[in-house]
DNA sequence: ACACTATATCTTCCCGGGAAGATATACTCG
DNA sequence: CGAGTATATCTTCCCGGGAAGATATAGTGT
């Protein structure tokens, strides 16, 4: 990463690469940290959608449902893409879908047994997998990091409305 | 993302989930920076993908060639998907390909001057706009930020040997 | 020089998600 | 109440990338 950005002061002196320097990282470290977490979903037959679907749910509490656009929020894609998650899912065993009793268009997608079971072993396993990659960090640098993110994403949310 | 942690603390108060503040944090500032570059690209009629090869290709510095394997390493993606980046990248008229003349297995790559020109206008316009993604940042955070990012890059690099 | 293995690239097939349109139902205003 | 509009979900089609295999060429040991 700073080889690349010395290629660059090479190569274009008149511009200032330092932006690179988070935004170039950020961008290695989710990729590889997605990388290890999808590894770990793929441990229990779930893909990162399927999983963060069945999270969704599962945080929602008894009885476990939401709405499909509800999902498609929480999980920030469209409501194309839970369509076909929810298909997978279901056809798992782990949701199944019904009517909203009170709108018609709506739909209710719902936890199984079988599917509250996955999840919760799946996702204890998660957060022990990302300790697992934090832990790398000394504890107060992560700390640190965690503010810094948190006060960025605060102003990207508001500035997204 | 603060909610979705109080969430979880309520439906699941067994398991520390601490490390989704960072983690959590970073995937969605990371989705949304990726979401603003490649809007940014798309006004060049580069898709993220393309963008990559052609800045690989740039900072090789003139003549401004490499083959398609180490691209794949510097833009860490398949050999196959270089490929088609390539392909699309070739029928646009901003690279060229031939054979290498030291190995008849290998390919060179090659930006062209129309591939020079537009990857210079649009690099300077990626990092404007990465100085606005960053600039909502207190310059001292920034900094601090990128230090903990290289401390995290660093030690997965080394373990990812 | 020959067989074997290694390497570089490309091809094929698949998968997940986005965008836009289709469908069904609900709401609103005259 | 009916026409028109809004909304929730699903469908269709497309696109980019991964995985694994195919192809062509290079290197190696005998």
């Amino acid at each position: 990463m700073a080889r690349i950005q010395a290629e660059w002061r090479q190569e274009r002196p008149d511009v200032d690469t330092s932006p690179q320097g988070v935004i170039g990282r950020l961008h290695r470290i989710g990729a590889y940290l997605t990388g290890e977490l999808t590894l770990l979903y793929s441990r229990f037959g779930l893909t990162e959608g399927e999983f963060d679907v069945l999270a969704a749910l599962r945080r929602a509490g008894a009885p476990y449902e939401r709405a499909p656009g509800e999902i498609a929020v929480h999980t920030m894609v469209t409501t194309g893409a839970v369509t076909k998650r929810v298909d997978r899912l279901e056809s798992a065993g782990l949701v199944v879908r019904r009517r909203s009793d009170a709108d018609g268009r709506g739909r209710v997608i719902r936890l199984t047994p079988a599917g509250k079971r996955l999840i919760d072993r799946a996702f204890s396993a998660h957060l022990d997998n990302e300790g697992r990659l934090l832990g790398v960090l000394p504890p107060d640098e992560a700390a640190r990091l965690e503010e810094i993110l948190a006060t960025w994403l605060a102003r990207i949310e508001d500035t997204a409305q």
